[in-house]
Formats: C-alpha cells, sequence, structure tokens
RNA sequence: GGACGGGUGGGUGAGUGGCUAAAACCAGCAGACUGUAAAUCUGCCGCUCCUUGCGGGCUACGAAGGUUCGAAUCCUUCCCCGUCCA
C-alpha cells in the first residue's frame, strides 16, 4: 500500500486527492506526476471529457501524457448522451470502488466544481430533469412575457425564487420541474440531507496561476489546438452524423468551430472568441474553487516542475506514502 | 484643390442645448450557482474625497476660441479620418 489506513473508525478511511484548478493550469500534468510518485491513478472530474471523440478541444490529456497510468472518466459517454452532476457521482464511485480493491490512490484532476461537490457532498434527494416538463415550461414562457416563469415560481416556492434571478431561465426551470416532481418545494428539498461519500478522506490541491500568465497560457493552448487539428476533429464529428444539438457541440471552441465550418465566422475570428471564452470561463472556475474548503494552493502551473515539488512535498507532509522505486 | 460624411469613455456605437459621467453592447473586475455547469445568472465599471449619500469635488465627447444662466450637442478657426469629384 502507497498510504496507510486509519483504523479509529469502524469503517476504514482511505485518502484520495482532489486537485482543482483553472482551465490550462497543468492539473493533468500535475496529476500525472503525482500519480508516478504515489502510486496513484487519475479519475477526471470534468463534465467535458465525458464525451468519446471531444478531445482536442477538451484537452484530454493524449495517450503520451497519461504516460501510462491509468486515467478514468474519460471517453465513457456518446456525443448524444447528456451528462449530469448526479450520474457522475455515480460513475466515480464505481471507480472508487475499483481502486480500492486494487489498493490505488485516486487523484482527481477536477475542472467542474459542481460535479466534485456532486461527489464529496452529495446532492439532494432530487427527481431527475424531465424534458416533458422543460418543453412545457419553455413554451409557456415564450407565449407571456417576461417574468411568467419567475411568478410561477414564486408561488410553488418564495423561498427558492427569491433566491434566484428572474433572469435566470435554466435554474427557475429546474426549480420548478424539481417542485413539480417532488410535489413540494425545493427548498424544503434541499434541507433534507445529502449524502456525503463515506469511507474517503480527501487532500484538495489548488493550481492558482497569476491570471496573466494563465492568459497566455491559454492564448498559445487554443493556437496549439488549432495548429493540432481540432477544426479536422469537428469536420469527422459532423461527419460522423452527430446532430449539431449534441450537448458537446455546445462546449467552448466546438460551438465556434462548428461556425467556422458552416461559414459563418471566420478561423480568426472563432480563435479570438474562444481565447476569449476560455478565459472568462476560468475566471469562473476560480470563484467556484475559492470557496472550496481545505484547498492548499500552489501559485503557479501543473507542469511545472518545482510547483510539482511542492506539491508532492505537500503530500508526503500530511501522510502520504512515496513509493520506494526510483529513489537511490 | 473641390463636395459631402465623420472624429464620443478600453472597444463598437447612441446621443444633436439642461433630466448626460454620457444609452446599448463588448471587453475587464467581483460574485452567485444542489442533475445543461466549458452552462446559466447578478453586481461594478472616468478620477477622487468623506459623515458611503438617489453625497461633495475634479476631469471628460479631436484642438483652440466663442454664443448661452447652461454645450458632447449651436458658431468660428484649425487638425485628423473616410467616400466621391477634379
Amino acid at each position: 500500500m502507497a498510504y496507510s489506513v486509519s483504523m479509529n473508525s469502524a469503517v476504514p478511511v482511505l485518502p484520495l486527492v482532489v486537485i482543482v484548478g483553472p482551465t490550462a493550469s497543468g492539473k493533468s500534468a500535475l496529476g500525472v506526476a503525482l500519480a508516478k510518485k504515489f502510486g496513484a491513478e487519475i479519475v477526471a472530474c470534468d463534465s467535458t471529457q465525458l464525451y468519446r471523440g471531444f478531445d482536442i478541444g477538451t484537452a484530454k490529456p493524449s495517450l503520451a501524457e497519461r504516460a501510462g497510468i491509468p486515467h478514468h472518466l474519460l471517453d465513457v459517454l456518446e456525443p448524444r448522451e447528456s451528462s449530469t452532476a448526479g450520474e457522475y457521482r455515480e460513475r466515480a464511485e464505481r471507480v472508487l470502488a475499483d481502486l480500492k480493491l486494487r489498493a490505488k490512490l485516486p487523484i482527481f484532476t477536477v475542472g467542474t466544481g459542481l460535479y466534485l461537490r456532486a461527489l464529496l457532498e452529495g446532492l439532494a434527494e432530487l427527481p431527475q430533469r424531465s424534458e416533458e416538463i422543460r418543453e412545457r415550461l419553455r413554451e409557456s414562457a415564450a407565449a407571456h412575457t417576461p417574468g411568467h416563469l419567475h411568478a410561477i415560481l414564486k408561488k410553488l416556492d418564495a423561498e427558492t425564487a427569491g433566491k434566484i434571478a428572474p433572469a435566470d431561465k435554466q435554474k427557475i426551470i429546474r426549480a420548478i420541474e424539481v417542485c413539480l416532481l417532488a410535489r413540494r418545494p425545493l427548498s424544503e428539498v434541499h434541507r433534507t440531507a445529502r449524502k456525503p461519500l463515506l469511507g474517503w478522506t480527501p487532500t484538495k490541491i489548488g493550481l492558482q496561476p497569476p491570471r496573466d500568465a494563465l492568459r497566455d497560457r491559454i492564448r498559445t493552448r487554443t493556437d496549439a489546438m488549432l495548429t493540432g487539428g481540432w477544426l479536422g476533429e469537428v469536420r469527422l464529428l459532423l461527419d460522423q452524423g452527430y446532430p449539431e444539438e449534441a450537448k458537446p457541440f455546445d462546449f467552448i471552441g466546438y460551438r465556434e468551430l462548428r461556425n467556422v465550418l458552416q461559414k459563418k465566422i471566420t478561423l480568426e475570428q472563432a480563435r479570438a472568441a474562444i481565447q476569449q471564452s476560455t478565459g472568462q470561463y476560468a475566471k469562473r472556475q476560480l470563484t467556484w474553487f475559492r470557496r472550496e474548503h481545505g484547498v492548499h494552493w500552489l501559485a503557479g502551473f501543473g507542469d511545472d516542475q518545482k510547483i510539482q515539488r511542492a506539491a508532492a512535498e505537500f503530500l508526503a507532509g500530511v501522510g502520504f506514502v512515496p513509493l520506494a522505486a526510483g529513489n537511490p
């Protein structure tokens, strides 16, 4: 075993490592470096890397970058499917059960904060989404004045309505949907306990490179993706007959490149738009992760050896035992 | 050389005498977010002061003058830019 097991409770609690950070901060590289050192396997926690065929634009680590370390929860969905936070949790739990059997340390590389929360803290017992209800609500909204949906929610659940902006149609629809399916207010369902992940204790590392440096990184990475055949990947996916409305075609870059293929915008316009959206996305990730509790922050990129060393030292300092092999 | 059109805050661009520190959008910054989350949404956004108030001061619509109680808005000259005519 590469780590010790706490024996002071009836259920042994196993450690797990979480690496959070904005896109292009080098989570994958750091994950692999730490996996080698501590005998771990990588579990991706990224809503976009779940999709088969969407490789370049989602910055899925290549086989070479994986360096022989097994990676889980990549390529588990068909482009037509839609991922959800709840399903992610279930898949991740299955992976954890497997790693536990094989005594491997899990290292989660997480870009999607909601999915990590769903895994670690759990979600309330909420009904799944219902396309019929959503469709009905959308139609109803189109037929009425702007505040219509918000007004409906206010009747069903004033507390939740107070928390959601009248313009936030997406969240209002989900809230109404839950109220209808659960036959009680969302706010009430939220007060029921979540089911946190049992049997595992997370140790969290966060990557927070300087904003300007990150922006540069995003710029050059986008260029590299484009010269690396990203447009061709999009063309291939469309040629394979996947519908344009498929979820992953909405991801940053895929939507822009689709427009390039349809001659709606030029490649240069797409490049600029992608770089911009990616930067904005990184900002949102940072906002989310800042609130994550107990994160050990490192002010740099995960592919930087100094950062990798600092991360390894941190883990060793909190009780993780490096593999002996390779050490003279 | 002549005729038009135009020069507005980081960008695009509205505004043609007071309600204008100047619409709207973008960018930027900050934030929220329990099954679409690479999504969706919110706030701030000239500088500055304080007793943080629908508060005070300063600077601002190419430049300089002028008209007016009051000008981004009217007048004069100048400087740029675009289109057309020579």
